[in-house]
RNA sequence: GCUCGUAUAGUGUAGUGGCCCAUCAUGAAGGACUCUCAUUCCUUCGACCCGGGUUCAAAUCCCGGUACGAGCACCA
């Protein structure tokens, strides 16, 4: 037998099992509880680009099924949305709220009380969990269907009380896995207090299901055909499979992945972030020292960038942390290539200028790219400036112009032709600049350097890199907000 | 405690019994180009958690150990 060729390296995704060009229904399922974050882009480009891979669908599914411990916020919903269109490049094919869902949840709740593989239990919490610890069946287990049908009205039309009482899944309380022992599918909420913040919903309902009853009906009712999700939800697998055995219905295939953290952020939660910028700890969603969707788009992360590393990290169900230059060198890669140059004097020392020189300078816009224009600086003013650090090591070369001589406040221009190996410094014409701002956001802080802003007539929202500091994004004429590196 | 899962260079990833003295990217170091500490290009560095077993052959299969993570909520 000939030797097989060597096999070439998977590049992408991994493939997806049993599915069928077209017929791949995928969804992400995020609870609008607060600010999409950096791990939210997961669940949307891998979702996405398999949907897209497979001609399939990607519905966007609002799990806003807490009023009380995660209550969803109101102007949530369209964000996420507009976010997570932005992020795939393509809207989601279907939007699907939780909230709006409910008659089908409770019908098949019903459905399970009459069938009888699901109960309405009334013992406390901690007493369930006793029986639960010592696989004992708890003692509304046996209750008739009659009867659980009766003790769920009471629960709809508000004779029990939130903690009276919660439908679970009749499942087999000597499972080994402790978790899937008839799991809770249903809960009451005091929505008269805690309403759902939607106007429609409201107080509406009394009853509400928890997430693996709500996403394992909804998943059946649209038709999901592949779930990918993180390996936390392993256990919802399992608690959902058992479902819909009872329903008859075949599960979706799913694949998971592992926990991800960044060295430079560590652990968010979406509850604390909301606190906090609730508090005024921060300006808002987009502040750019959180690890928000919002804040690295208008950090000028590109989407493009975001695809390209949750791509490279896959989908494996290792736990990761990686660091934020990962993403930051695919950034690069995708805004160098038409990022203009511009020139910012941190701590800025002025000189004069002495000796022979042009009366005007041309610079590129873009090294790579000529076509791209000239930046001109006019030298009649005869002022420039320098970095402070730079001062400091002596005679320099100013970029594209002159190597100069410092003494005290006054440069002397000594060659235009490059002589010797001094220093290479950016540098700045009084007539070309004014004051401007760069804001650096690093180990949590914000900081803002003063200097001197080349004029520029970028838009709000330009990527610029800014000689020897790197990329910034463009936020007015003078104030530029620092990307990376 | 019970249950589940994962372990390949600094980081991330490919690899499903012989193509592997292990892929690609990133990183670091050096160099070319360049009047930016950018981009591009080249070179170098660097890994199969440990111990058993199965097999002619194991990164790949099995068992044990260790480490790390997750679930056991009337949260998602």
């Amino acid at each position: 037998m000939e030797k097989r060729e060597k096999q070439e390296r998977r590049v992408g995704l991994p493939e997806l099992k049993n599915a069928e060009k077209g017929k791949v229904v995928l969804r992400f399922a995020p609870n609008p509880n607060g600010p999409m974050s950096f791990g939210h882009a997961r669940g949307i480009v891998i979702n996405g680009e398999y949907a897209k891979e497979w001609d399939g669908e990607l519905i966007l599914r609002f799990d806003d099924t807490d009023t009380v411990v995660k209550p969803p916020l109101p102007h949530a919903y369209q964000e996420i949305e507009d976010e997570a269109a932005a992020l795939l490049g393509f809207a989601p094919h279907r939007v699907v709220i939780a909230s709006d869902q409910i008659p089908h949840y409770y019908e098949h709740a019903e459905l399970m009380l009459n069938a009888g593989f699901g109960y309405v239990c009334q013992c406390s919490g901690e007493a369930f969990k006793v029986f639960r610890v010592e696989k004992n069946e708890c003692p509304c287990r046996p209750n008739s269907s009659t009867l659980n049908i009766e003790l769920w009205n009471k629960m709809l039309d508000g004779t029990f009380k939130p903690g009276d009482a919660v439908v679970r899944v009749k499942t087999d309380m000597t499972l080994k896995n402790p978790a899937l022992r008839d799991w809770p599918a249903l809960r009451m909420q005091d929505t008269e207090n805690h309403p759902h913040p939607r106007p429609s919903i409201a107080s509406k309902y009394r009853v509400w299901p928890l997430l693996d009853f709500q996403s394992a009906v909804e998943d059946h009712l649209q038709g999901v055909t592949h779930i990918i999700r993180g390996k936390d939800l392993m256990d919802s697998t399992r608690k959902q499979t058992l479902l819909y055995q009872h329903f008859g219905w075949t599960y979706p295939e799913t694949m998971y992945w592992g926990r991800v953290k960044v060295h430079e952020w560590g652990g968010f939660s979406t509850s604390q972030m909301r606190r906090d910028i609730e508090a005024g700890m921060f300006t808002g969603w987009d502040d750019p020292r959180l690890p928000t969707l919002s804040a690295l788009t208008r950090r000028g992360i590109t989407a493009e960038a975001l695809r390209a590393f949750w791509i490279e990290l896959g989908v494996t169900q290792k736990d990761i942390s990686v660091p934020l230059s990962a993403l930051f060198s695919h950034n690069t890669k995708q805004i160098d290539d038409e990022a203009p140059r511009l020139s910012f004097i941190r701590s800025p020392q002025s000189f004069e200028l002495h000796g022979e020189h042009p009366e005007r300078v041309e610079v590129d816009v873009h090294p790579n790219h000529p076509n791209m224009g000239q930046r001109v600086f006019e030298l009649n003013g005869k002022t420039i400036w320098i970095e402070q650090e730079d001062v400091t090591k002596g005679n320099l070369r100013l970029k594209g112009f002159a190597d100069v001589a410092i003494e005290g406040a006054i440069a002397t221009v000594e060659s235009i032709e490059r002589q010797d190996q001094r220093p290479i410094v950016h540098w700045l014409t009084n007539t070309q600049s004014k004051d401007g701002k760069l804001i650096v956001a690093k180990d949590g802080e914000l900081l803002e350097f003063n200097g001197q802003m080349e004029h520029h007539n970028y838009p709000e929202g330009t990527m610029v890199q800014l000689e020897r500091i790197g990329y910034g994004r463009v936020l007015d004429a003078t104030t530029i907000l620092f990307s990376h590196a």
